[in-house]
RNA sequence: GGCGACGUAGCCAAGUGGUAAGGCCGGGCUCUGCAAAAGCCUUAUUCGCCGGUUCGAUUCCGGCCGUCGCCUCCA
């Protein structure tokens, strides 16, 4: 078994994985805020996560994992103190702030399903953990590192020695006053811990506590349900690169401020998906491209997972159509040559063990999976190796990737279902002229075919139509 | 203003101090009535620019140019 190594941004250094228990691996990804639908750049962060539970697996341990929904919102920007985006999104719909992150949560279940992520062992919801976020905030009370204003109650950052740590903050440059401004905040990192509820005004969700009626602070909530429910210390931490400086970097104080003890071990953080010339994607920039826009196109949703095993996750992506077709070209087209392996061929079968073990390897480096795509091209197109031995590796090494090499079901040759009757028969005419050597009408046919939007691919037996659209 | 990342063929994208993975697209050929599919072959003397270290740098160091991210909820 190779040993894996993982990139951690605490020491920004790969470092060998070593779990607090042998054979047990604890980790957790910061999920999504349930008031709209994800985009393909959120979705990217998922699927290295998941990607790298599976390779634990693989490689023997046990993975205890844990995904949050954020369903409280919290502040919108400085003009909406005491606004939040899930309750902006009901008021919005028409629906209530419980209605609204439950649909969300449950399109983000049905995103990562179309995408072959594995469901962690829980998904745990902000606001089922309320009573343990107020007892954590009393743990910080009575260490003396909150402080209460009228608006809210407040971590002291200034007494947590090592904040910043994590994101290597030069606290002194932070953009004055680009943080959240409150009156009488002590030190410009010090952030919410609790917000009481305006006086004015009712909120869908809010909750009693000691300090008054309100709501808890964002980074209260993953560190609550961390310690619920994998303990105070942790193995692994997952999320995107924009939490390093902020919202990580406050679980660690909130956390190791309460307990005095190491909180994760290891830190990944995966970089954004980028558009081609229009920067970010992002769900407060209004230009993101959700996984149903693309199922709408006519793309595949393993296409999808595909590119994003072509770049590694530390890295920019940079999506456009072009790439995301070109993805599944190469996606469909390696289906194929699985699908037409020999399997009574035996030869080779030490070499292609070779090739798994480095596929291994190089998915142990870091999650390197574009180079394991790499050796899975270059396996499938080895003429010394046979079908078998192929096969056997391709199953174990899918188990990882979870590309669903041997499920043909996306293949367009295999989404003839929905060809109008018309289609058909114009098809079976075009058949019957071919069979009857009529290629002058056969050719009229084709063309009445492509017009209707069907383009149609001869075998020796037969005949399959494609919808033009929908076999890019 | 502070912190940080990136710049490899038309596109997506690995990579190493020793002479550039893989995929897509393109081109050529085979096959096919045509077409598609499939198969075979081919596609960067070069890794943003300029210096330095070195026997040797795309890979290390310095400078410059360019692009981008974070510092406000965002993956």
């Amino acid at each position: 078994m190779p040993q894996l190594t993982l990139f951690n941004t605490l020491s920004r250094n790969k470092e060998a994985f070593v779990p607090l228990t042998p054979g047990q691996v604890k980790m957790y990804t910061c999920g999504p805020t349930v008031y709209n639908y994800a985009h393909i750049g959120n979705l990217r962060s998922y699927i290295f996560p998941d990607l790298l539970k599976k390779l634990l697996l693989q490689l023997g341990y046990s993975v205890q994992h844990i995904i949050n929904f954020t369903d409280v919102g919290h502040l919108t920007s400085d003009e909406d103190l005491g606004d939040d985006k899930v309750e902006k999104a009901a008021a919005r719909l028409g629906k209530s702030a419980w209605e609204i992150s439950r649909f969300y949560a449950e399109a983000f279940q049905q995103d990562l399903q179309a995408l072959n992520i594995a469901f962690p062992t829980r998904f745990t919801y902000a606001t089922e953990y309320i009573p343990q976020q107020i007892a954590l905030l009393e743990q910080l009370e009575a260490k003396g590192l909150s402080y209460t204003l009228p608006d809210g109650v407040y971590y002291d950052t200034a007494s947590f020695a090592d904040y910043g740590q994590l994101a290597r903050l030069d606290i002194e440059g932070l953009n004055e006053g680009a943080r959240v401004s409150a009156e009488g905040k002590q030190h410009k990192t010090d952030f919410a811990l609790w917000k009481f509820s305006p006086a004015d005004q009712q909120r869908q969700m809010e909750w009693e506590s000691p300090w008054g009626k309100g709501f808890p602070g964002w980074h209260l909530e993953c560190t609550a349900m961390i310690f619920a429910e994998l303990g105070q210390t942790i193995d692994i931490h997952t999320g995107g690169t924009d939490h390093i400086p902020v919202h990580h970097t406050n679980e660690i104080a909130q956390a190791e401020g309460a307990t005095g003890q190491k909180f994760v071990n290891y830190w990944l953080h995966g970089e954004f998906l980028v558009l081609d010339q229009e920067r970010r994607m992002g769900k407060s920039e209004g230009n993101f491209i959700t996984l149903q826009t693309l199922l709408d196109q006519g793309f595949s949703a393993r296409a999808y997972r595909y590119l994003a095993l072509t770049a590694h996750y530390r890295h920019f992506l940079t999506f456009s159509e072009e790439a995301l077709k070109s993805a599944q070209t190469a996606y469909f087209k390696l289906k194929r040559l699985i699908q037409k392996l020999d399997a009574s061929a035996h030869q080779g079968a030490e070499a292609a063990e070779a090739a798994y073990e480095q596929m291994l390897a190089a998915l142990c480096d870091d999650l390197n999976a574009p180079k394991a795509l790499g050796q899975i091209w270059e396996l499938v197109q080895n003429k010394d190796i046979g079908g078998q031995p192929k096969i056997s590796v391709l199953q174990r090494i899918d188990q990882v990737l979870s590309l669903a090499l041997f499920d043909s079901a996306d293949l367009p040759e295999n989404n003839a279902a929905e060809i109008p009757p018309v289609v058909q028969d114009l098809a079976r005419q075009r058949w019957e002229a071919k069979q009857a050597r009529d290629f002058a009408r056969a050719d009229q046919l084709r063309e009445a075919l492509a017009e209707a939007g069907y383009a149609v691919k001869d075998a020796k037996a037969g005949y399959e139509l494609v919808a033009l659209d929908s076999s890019m």
